[in-house]
DNA sequence: TAAGTTTATAATGTATACTGTTTTGGGCTC
DNA sequence: GAGCCCAAAACAGTATACATTATAAACTTA
């Protein structure tokens, strides 16, 4: 029951903010099961260290919709299917816009990057290595939002992202999906290459749409939550 | 120098949760000055409570992008023309969207709230009193918003807003400006009434586009940050 | 007098202890 | 055996004490 998550230090800047890098980056590969409890004291002792740090991280990435809390630790928001096309919602209106941008900023060594992932995500779908094709999707992901000059903007999408994140290492297990998706990817690929801003953003457009599309199609343990769900509501809050 | 902002304790969840409403509304309300800083303890003494909660709800407003934390107390960020443009440039993404979603779902009470706030704007800027005409505006679009059903869209419209609210409280001060906002005002209203989602999607796309001219236009002061900006640099992170 | 360096201080960061509340599990009763 | 009630545990919330750090002030020196 007890599934001890490890966790090491890394060091850049105070305690919270290593605990919170740390406990993120679990989160955005997939390694914290969708049941498995946080719990502030259990990772202090852990990492040597007191509650408050641990306790502050945790908060925050509450507060960023990675967790929720409840009375007996901290776990993984189960998202409904409103939920999803909430957060669906959100990415389709920024992402395409993003994208633009980043047709006109990215450079040779970013370029270069992405055509990396998506070398990676091609071979990995290949060899139907569902893992390494969702690390190789969010490498891709991470590459070309941080030419986005907007921070505001890419931090706002990386967000959203990740937080049907969970859901998606479902969805990216499909082999029918990770054709569509790595065509997707080579398309944006080729848009960026060719610096054109808008082909950029016709192909993230059509990107999101599938990507939700593939989400609806294979989620039906999630039910719709009409009305007043309890999926993302915090402790004692409206 | 001690410009102590009275606070008082609202009786709703935890003490974090009342502090961080406090504060926040103070912040919303623009009775914060934009060079004061608040302190932990200080706001812990005048509540009669620990540091902990207060120092929680102010680390909170941070993530948030209500307030910066230095070394020596937490204190408005000061935005350069980057960021404004930066924030504007999310909002003529969302909005119009959510405006389209508003003239769907608001009901009677909803649009009577609305035409209440329109008079309200009306009356404050005849009288040239700008800080009613700010309450107004804050009030039109809260009620707004509410009857957004996306509610991680209505959040993310709502936090950006805000940011850009103290810079706003000296643009609503300017006489021809109210005269446009209220224009625009009253042509989303009509939108919200007739329930009709292009007008209100089209109406809000120019309202915003207004918006960010007149700052643009009446913000001189602001330089434009090109580059490695310090406005909105966190502790010591990235 | 101005610039550089040291010291003092004011604030957050961290640790530990205590309190309150909810959930879970066991035992009692019907 | 099933349902209710009570008790104990497990956790977050809060309080207080101590450590650390960056800023500002004071002091020295060219």
């Amino acid at each position: 029951m007890t599934e001890t998550i490890e966790l090491k230090r890394v060091g850049e800047g105070n305690l919270r903010a290593q605990v919170y890098q740390q406990i993120r980056l679990t989160i955005q590969h997939g390694e914290l099961a969708p049941g498995q409890k946080l719990v502030d004291v259990d990772i202090a002792a852990q990492l040597g260290i007191s509650r408050m740090p641990v306790r502050d991280a945790l908060m925050q990435l509450v507060h960023e919709g990675y967790l929720v809390g409840t009375t007996r630790g901290f776990t993984l928001p189960t998202l409904t299917a409103t939920d999803v096309a909430d957060i669906f919602e959100v990415r389709r209106l920024l992402e395409p816009r993003a994208a633009a941008h980043a047709a006109r900023t990215l450079d040779a060594a970013g370029l270069k990057t992405l055509a990396a992932a998506l070398r990676e995500a091609e071979a990995a779908a290949a060899a139907g290595d569902a893992d390494r094709f969702f690390q190789a999707n969010s490498a891709f992901r991470n590459c070309w939002l941080g030419a986005v000059e907007n921070e505001r903007l890419s931090q706002t999408i990386a967000r959203f992202a990740d937080h049907v994140l969970v859901v998606r290492l479902r969805t990216l297990s499909h082999q029918p999906t990770q054709a569509v998706v790595v065509a997707g990817m080579r398309a944006i690929y080729e848009a960026f290459v060719k610096r054109d801003a808008v082909a950029a953003y016709d192909c993230m457009t059509h990107f999101i749409q599938n990507a939700e599309e593939r989400f609806m199609k294979l989620s039906p343990p999630l039910q719709h939550s009409s009305g007043e769900g309890e999926s993302m509501s915090r402790r004692g809050k409206s």
